[in-house]
DNA sequence: ATCGCGCCATAGGATGCTTCTATGCCTCTC
DNA sequence: GAGAGGCATAGAAGCATCCTATGGCGCGAT
C-alpha cells in the first residue's frame, strides 16, 4: 500500500519540527542550512498541503498551533526512524573507513542494528562505524582474519577462538493474515502445518532449511510451497495480502504482529529457536569503542 | 539535528520497498501510479545517492541485492511510521465527515492514537474517522452534547453520565540529559528537585500546574524555571541539548528514554500519575465501530 | 526455431517546483 | 525613537521530475 502522492516531504516535516523545537522559522532555517524565505515558503506549503495552520507567527518567533503540536509529535516518530536509517546507511557506506568495524548477519543488521548505531553515532559523533552484512560463516571468517572488530550472528555453532555475549534471541514463528482460519484459535497442530502449502523463500534459504529440518526431526515430510519468493519482504507482503501461512523469523514480523497486520499462530511441538550473539576474537582486548557499543546494547 | 540534505526521498524509499515486495519495477510503478521509466529512474537515482546497487535486474523481474535487502528492511520502519502519520492526518482533516467521531486529549492524540488509527484504517478502509484534539473539559463537553462518539482523556475526575474504560496510564517523570550529574545515580531527593531550576512550559500549562501542586502537597515551594518554552517539543529539545532537568509526561519522552537520549531519574516521594481512559455517553449503545476500535486497542 | 510477451533502459522535451537575493513591514526592546 | 529580530513577498534562475516513444534483452510457448 503506497503512501499517497500528497504525503508531505520528509524535509518539510523535519524543518517544521525544528521550528517547533527552536521557536522560530529563522533559527530552523539556519539549522537546516537554507535561507529564511525558503523555510518560510516550505512551511506555508506544508500548511496548504495539510489544509491546516500549523504555526502562530509572532514578532518574537513562531509557536505551534494546537494542530501543529499534534502534527509535530506525529512527525517526530518518522524522523526518529529516518535517523536510524541514516545511521545504518552511513555505517553501510563507510565500508572500510570506519574506526570500529562491525560484521553482522542479515537479521540482526535489518532489525536491531539501526537503533544501536543511531545511539552510538549520537554519543560518538567523531567515530564512524563501518558495517558489513554477511552470513554467519563469513562473519566468523572476518573476525578470525582481523578484518572486523565485532560480529553479530544468530547461529548456535561452536566458536573456537571467539568470545561471545548474548544480545537477544530469535525464533521461527508461524504467521497468517488476520482473516485466516488459523487466526481465531491462534493455534494449529504441527501436522496440519506440515500438510499446508506455505509461502516460502526459494529453496536454499536458511529459514526454509531450518523449517524443513525441524519437521524432519518430528518425522514429518518436507513442507510444500504455494508460492516461492525471492526476499523476506516479498514473503511478508504475500502473507499479509494473501491466504497462506508462512514460517518466518519473529524479528522479521514483529512490527506487523504488533500492528495487527499478521497473527502469530502457536504450533505445539515445533520450536526453532536461536540466540543472537555478539562475538569477537578471544584473548585480544576488545576495542574500547566496541566495549561501549556492547554496553549500550545491554 | 536535521537530516542530511542528501537523505533519500520518502517516495523513493516507498517505491523501492514496493519493488522488493512485488518483485519487479514495473509492478511497483503501477502500484504507485507512475510510469515505468519514471520508477526505473527513481530507483537508479536512489542507488546513486546511496552509492550502492540495490537491485539485480533480470528479464523476469528484479530482486534485491544483499545491500538492497538490508536497506529495504530499514526503509520499512520509516514507512510504517509514515503510514501512522498519514492515518492521523486523515482523521484530523476529516474534521466533520467521518463516520466515527473521536475527541482526544493532546497526550493521547500525539503518542497513542496514530497506531490505533492506522490499524483501524487498514481493517476498515471504507470507514473514515474524524479526530478532534482538545483539553479534557472540551472532550467531556463534546460527548455530553452528542458531538462525538468516543473520547480519550487523562484526568481522574468524576464523570457523571459517561461510561469509561482504562486504555493505559501516564505519569510525570523527571528526566535529564545523559551527561547530567543526576543521570548516574538515577535518583535524586525531591527537595533537591524542588530547589533546582527546571526547563518548563510557560505558566498555565497543565503539566506545570500538576508539578506545582504535587510539590505543594509535600510542603515544598514553587518550582523555578531556568527556561520557559512554549511547547513540549521545545522543552524536550532543550533538555536533550542542555544541562537542566525537566518534569514531563512519560509518554512524551518514552522514545527518547528508550533511545538513550534522556535518562529518567527516580524521585522518591514524588508521584503524579494518571490513568488514560476511553469515555463515551452512558446508556446509549456504543457505535459498533467504536466498539471495534476499543477491542483493537486492548 | 521463431514469435510474442514481459521487463528494464534510454532519449528528448515539457512542465513544474524550489531555491536564492533583495526588500518591506511588523513588533518588541533598549 | 532607533535598532534588532522575525516573517512575508517578489522576481528570476536553476534544477529535477515527469511523461511518451522506442529499443534491447531473455524467457517461454507454439
Amino acid at each position: 500500500m503506497p503512501l499517497p502522492a500528497s504525503f508531505p516531504e520528509l524535509a518539510s516535516l523535519d524543518l517544521f519540527v525544528s521550528v517547533v523545537e527552536l521557536g522560530s522559522v529563522s533559527r530552523a532555517a539556519a539549522a537546516h542550512g537554507v535561507s529564511q524565505p525558503s523555510a518560510s515558503s516550505r512551511i506555508k506549503h506544508l500548511e496548504r498541503q495539510l489544509g491546516m495552520r500549523l504555526l502562530d507567527r509572532g514578532p518574537s518567533g513562531s509557536l505551534p498551533t494546537d494542530a501543529g503540536v499534534v502534527v509535530a509529535g506525529w512527525a517526530e516518530t518518522i524522523l526518529r526512524a529516518a535517523h536510524e536509517l541514516e545511521a545504518g546507511l552511513s555505517a553501510f557506506q563507510a565500508a572500510q573507513a570506519g574506526r570500529l568495524r562491525i560484521v553482522a548477519s542479515f537479521t540482526i543488521a535489518e532489525y536491531l542494528l539501526p537503533q544501536w548505531l543511531d545511539r552510538f553515532s549520537r554519543d560518538h559523533p567523531r567515530d564512524s562505524i563501518a558495517l558489513e552484512v554477511a552470513n554467519s560463516t563469513t562473519v566468523i571468517d572476518r573476525l578470525r582474519h582481523g578484518a572486523a572488530d565485532l560480529g553479530f550472528i544468530e547461529t548456535p555453532s561452536e566458536l573456537d577462538g571467539l568470545d561471545e555475549a548474548i544480545v537477544g534471541n530469535d525464533e521461527l514463528v508461524t504467521v497468517v493474515a488476520t482473516g485466516h482460519p488459523w487466526a481465531t484459535p491462534r493455534t494449529v497442530p504441527v501436522e496440519a502445518l506440515a500438510a499446508t502449502p506455505l509461502v516460502m523463500r526459494e529453496a536454499g534459504s536458511g529459514t526454509r532449511a531450518a523449517l524443513a529440518a525441524a519437521l524432519r526431526d518430528l518425522g514429518l515430510g518436507e513442507p510444500s510451497a504455494v508460492l516461492e519468493l525471492g526476499s523476506t519482504s516479498a514473503v511478508r507482503a504475500a502473507v499479509v495480502h494473501g491466504n497462506s501461512p508462512t514460517v518466518i523469523s519473529r524479528l522479521a514480523v514483529a512490527a506487523e504482529v504488533a500492528a495487527g497486520q499478521l497473527v502469530e499462530v502457536d504450533v505445539p511441538g515445533l520450536s526453532v529457536a536461536r540466540q543472537l550473539r555478539a562475538v569477537w576474537p578471544a584473548g585480544t582486548a576488545l576495542p574500547s569503542l566496541a566495549r561501549e557499543l556492547l554496553d549500550d546494547i545491554r
